[in-house]
RNA sequence: GCGCUCGUAGCUCAACGGAUAGAGCAUCUGACUACGGAUCAGAAGGUUGGGGGUUCGAAUCCCUCCGAGCGCACCA
């Protein structure tokens, strides 16, 4: 809202100096530099060299010109340094913030219409169907799900999927180890070992086929984790129903006539080196097995004929090798390579006693998601994953975050929230009425706790449309953190209700408390993680 | 060897190409006879892996070297 009021002035001020060209986009940011001003704007640096003047003398000109007419909100404009405008603002505009939190609500404030309603397709998680999710998976979990809850407040229309890769070598060998294990005989060559497949295996009917229960039995234990940490998938899309309807046949075919198939040594290949890759890669094995890239093309195929236009996938890293090759066989289908996002996520390493444990199915060494899910609940487990960029490498030190879990961040958000219901509370407990917002003077909101509070609460519109641009859902996790900070510092400082508190403060401070609520209500809502009125 | 992703305080991590690189944890020092101390305030901690380049301006973009993780199958 400030944004645009300064760089609409900046615009006309640019245009009635002659500047020429006026540049299409006008920085304007909130100032880090507080003693300085509340805004500022480096327009005059960028723009000054193109125009033939000096970045100082141009900055002093258009603050001048805005200084002539200010634009609304502003009170004062300076310049500093090389040529930064500096705009000192009334408090009314965080007073205003205020008004526009309470007014649009946890379910208005910090929605938009970024996505105008496309239909976009997650795909997350994805994890062979060959035995429990391990940690590590919780990361995608936890990810997937709160890009999606901020893609959902973001105007776009939102499938959460779940690609079941229940067809091939892996998922044979699973049934057939289980089977083994029931038996009382020696795992297969390759096979799965490990607990879970003993137990497993004791569980089995005797009369049960073992592929078709191996495939329920785990995909309700991967469901069941999933669902402890707070995520459920909208589809489970199985590979072998491709095989079973001719999806894998009808996207070969469609792959031929882009004229890009071809035979050789008895196997057929996509010519992906008419595609910017290294080498060509094989579509349907010697023998007339699919690869696994024909079913993954066929796979995608299937989500654009769903009416998708936007599909993004969530992988680990250790899946990159894999990006262009997708990719390429999209475009082979005739789709723009761009409408498949693939976002890399980087790997987490499970350490335990400070030494890594490393991981494998087949060797049945792993640690469970739902394990440690229900050691320190969902909350602490999905901000643990949330807290981080998903490309930065993840330490999840298993006993760290066990031990420290009643120090984990999650609390501190939680508390601030808590803190707002004991308000609350007090309030009705005293007999303190809150007024209605319109006849609230707001304008003794001036201390500086207040006013930083505000100014946080006012950035959550750009920070929810930044952190769904870059698909970075710990931007949200990172300003909650910072809300709630600003919140404890005003709770420390400012009391809402008390002998020194006059009637307007108690009243305004009464709304500012709702608004941060509602702030922190929306941000943990994004994260997937509770809002408690207690802990 | 080739490729992808990274390298920021002791540790875990932030930072639309903008001004003096910020938080948390850990360490040290302080703060409650009022709404929840799971809190608050302060101190200390940095050549943003090294070196070049582009730019008015670089942690961010480009090149190069060093280091790490992961890939380089008719596995999935």
């Amino acid at each position: 809202m400030i944004a645009d009021i300064l760089t609409s002035s900046l615009r006309g001020a640019l245009v009635a100096l002659g500047v020429d060209p006026v540049p299409e986009r006008i920085p304007v940011e909130r100032s880090n530099r507080p003693e300085l001003g509340d805004w500022s704007s480096s327009v005059a640096l960028a723009v000054a060299k193109a125009s033939g003047r000096k970045p100082r003398d141009l900055a002093d000109a258009l603050a001048a010109r805005l200084t002539e007419d200010p634009p609304g909100y502003v009170a004062e404009v300076t310049v500093a340094g090389p040529g930064f405008l500096n705009f000192r603002l009334h408090d009314r505009w965080l007073h205003d913030v205020l008004t526009e939190v309470v007014t649009q609500g946890a379910d208005g404030y910090a929605r938009s219409d970024l996505g105008h309603g496309e239909r976009v397709n997650v795909e997350f998680v994805s994890a062979n169907p060959t035995g429990p999710l391990h940690v590590g998976a919780g990361r995608w979990a936890v990810y997937g799900d709160a890009l999606c809850r901020i893609l959902e407040r973001c105007g776009y229309g939102v499938h959460r999927e779940y690609y079941v890769n229940d067809r091939g070598l892996q998922m044979g060998l699973f049934a057939a180890s289980l089977a083994a294990a029931k038996a009382g005989e020696p795992t297969p060559e390759n096979g799965y070992k490990g607990q879970y497949i003993s137990d497993w295996a004791a569980e089995m009917p005797d009369d049960a086929e073992p592929a078709v229960w191996a495939h329920q039995r785990v995909l309700a234990d991967i469901g069941g984790a999933l669902s402890s940490v707070g995520v459920e998938f909208d589809t489970w899309f199985s590979e072998q129903s491709m095989v079973d309807s001719g999806a894998i046949d009808a996207a070969l075919a469609d792959l031929r006539a882009s004229g890009l198939v071809f035979e050789a040594d008895s196997a057929t290949w996509l010519r992906t080196t008419d595609l910017g890759l290294a080498k060509d890669e094989v579509l349907v094995k010697t023998g007339g097995e699919p690869t696994y890239l024909l079913g993954d093309i066929a796979y995608h195929r299937n989500k654009f004929t769903r009416g998708f236009t936007r599909l993004i996938d969530v992988w680990g890293a250790d899946h990159h090798g894999h990006v262009a090759r997708l990719k390429a066989g999209v475009q082979a289908l005739g789709h723009d390579p761009d409408e498949l996002e693939i976002v890399l996520g980087q790997l987490v390493t499970v350490e335990r006693n400070g030494e890594v444990v490393r991981m494998g199915k087949r060797s049945g060494q792993f640690v469970e998601l739902a394990e440690v899910v229900e050691e320190v609940g969902p909350d602490v487990a999905r901000l643990t994953f949330l807290l981080q960029s998903v490309d930065t490498r993840q330490t999840f030190d298993l006993d760290a975050v066990v031990s420290k879990s009643m120090d984990n961040p999650v609390f501190y958000v939680q508390y601030a929230h808590a803190r707002i219901a004991s308000i609350s509370r007090v309030a009705a407990e005293k007999g303190v009425q809150r007024y209605p917002l319109e006849i609230v003077d707001l304008s003794v909101l001036t201390h500086d706790r207040e006013l930083d509070l505000l100014r946080c609460l006012g950035e959550l519109p750009e920070v929810v449309a930044d952190a769904c641009r870059t698909r970075a859902p710990h931007k949200v996790a990172t300003w909650a953190r910072e809300l709630a900070g600003r919140f404890h510092g005003f709770y420390h400082d400012c009391y809402v209700m008390g002998e020194d508190v006059s009637h307007e403060q108690t009243q305004a401070r009464l709304w500012l408390v709702e608004a941060t609520q509602t702030g922190l209500a929306i941000g943990l809502g994004l994260l997937g993680v509770s809002a408690p009125d207690s802990m």
